[in-house]
DNA sequence: CCAAGGCCTGAATG
DNA sequence: ACATTCAGGCCTT
């Protein structure tokens, strides 16, 4: 059987996953760590680096993946109507970076953000005639100051981000093992980074550590699955502490299977339409 | 273990 | 105008 390949990349790239991405004619240009990629709308790019990375998941069996977690018509309408979405595969670091930034905060603002701190602390190249700055690595923001991390808008993350970026450097967070370790070994090593909760934790495995069991819960899904699935999971508690938060989990991966990270993204998407939110 | 409140910021709302 | 609310949580009490 042939493969499903069917990237949509606009749909990909504008569902909450990505911030520093910005569209010029028929090109969708975005920063990955310290490389620049430049996409058409089939998913085919070239980048700054000439890295071979798997950015859209193609090696991804998006027909299993589909049939898998096509439990209800709820998820099979979302399948249906953003067909081509792609959980993407990140760098690590800006990943992380990224979502300690996007806590308590929106799309908007955390592009904003981010864009003054490669701004700030990233290496400026051109590609393709325009110029960009590269995700700042570790180290840079490691021994940056906390008042010059705050300057781009980030508030009380500042510290997060130094400490973040501390602790990359000097390995206690090492990308490379938590790719390879399970789901719960991953998480409890990701949520020891200040400025790092559930959420976070699992957009950073799910976006970019290949850990498509994550299945991050902030308040749309939480609100998705208030108004959809109320019966099958209903939430025991009016806030979701850490233990209603894994209980949850459970819950949706035994229902959703393996792949529950990305019945997670198309329900995200489909209810953020529903509410006309902007994307990049 | 759970609930409640504070937190940077800026766009949206009244 | 100006005040208040809200936004893709986390941390402390």
């Amino acid at each position: 059987m042939q493969k499903n390949c069917t990237i949509n990349v606009e749909n990909s790239i504008n569902s909450g996953q990505v911030f520093l991405w910005k569209k010029n004619g028929d090109y969708w240009y975005g920063v990955n760590g310290q490389d620049v990629l430049c996409v058409n709308k089939n998913g085919i790019f070239s980048s700054y680096q000439n890295l071979n990375i798997d950015f859209f998941r193609k090696k991804d069996n998006l027909d299993n993946i589909i049939k898998s977690i096509s439990k209800d018509k709820i998820v099979r309408k979302a399948v249906k109507q953003y067909f081509g979405l792609r959980i993407l595969r990140q760098d690590p670091f800006q990943c992380l970076i990224s979502f300690i930034v996007s806590a308590n905060s929106n799309i908007q603002k955390i592009k904003s953000s981010l864009e003054k701190i490669t701004r700030k602390f990233g290496t400026k190249i051109e590609f393709k005639n325009q110029e960009f700055f590269l995700f700042p690595n570790p180290k840079n923001l490691a021994k940056a100051s906390i008042n010059e991390i705050r300057n781009c808008g980030v508030g009380y993350r500042a510290k997060f981000i130094k400490e973040a970026a501390n602790m990359t450097l000097l390995k206690k967070i090492d990308f490379e093992y938590l790719e390879k370790c399970n789901y719960y070994d991953a998480k409890t090593n990701i949520c020891s980074i200040p400025g790092v909760g559930n959420k976070v934790a699992d957009c950073i495995m799910l976006f970019s550590l290949n850990k498509l069991e994550a299945c991050p819960l902030d308040r749309w899904i939480i609100r998705i699955l208030e108004k959809y699935y109320s019966e099958r999971f209903h939430l025991e508690t009016k806030t979701i502490t850490d233990k209603q938060y894994s209980i949850l989990h459970e819950k949706i991966v035994n229902y959703f299977g393996p792949y529950a990270g990305y019945a997670q993204q198309f329900l995200f998407k489909m209810e953020r339409e529903n509410y006309q939110k902007k994307w990049l």
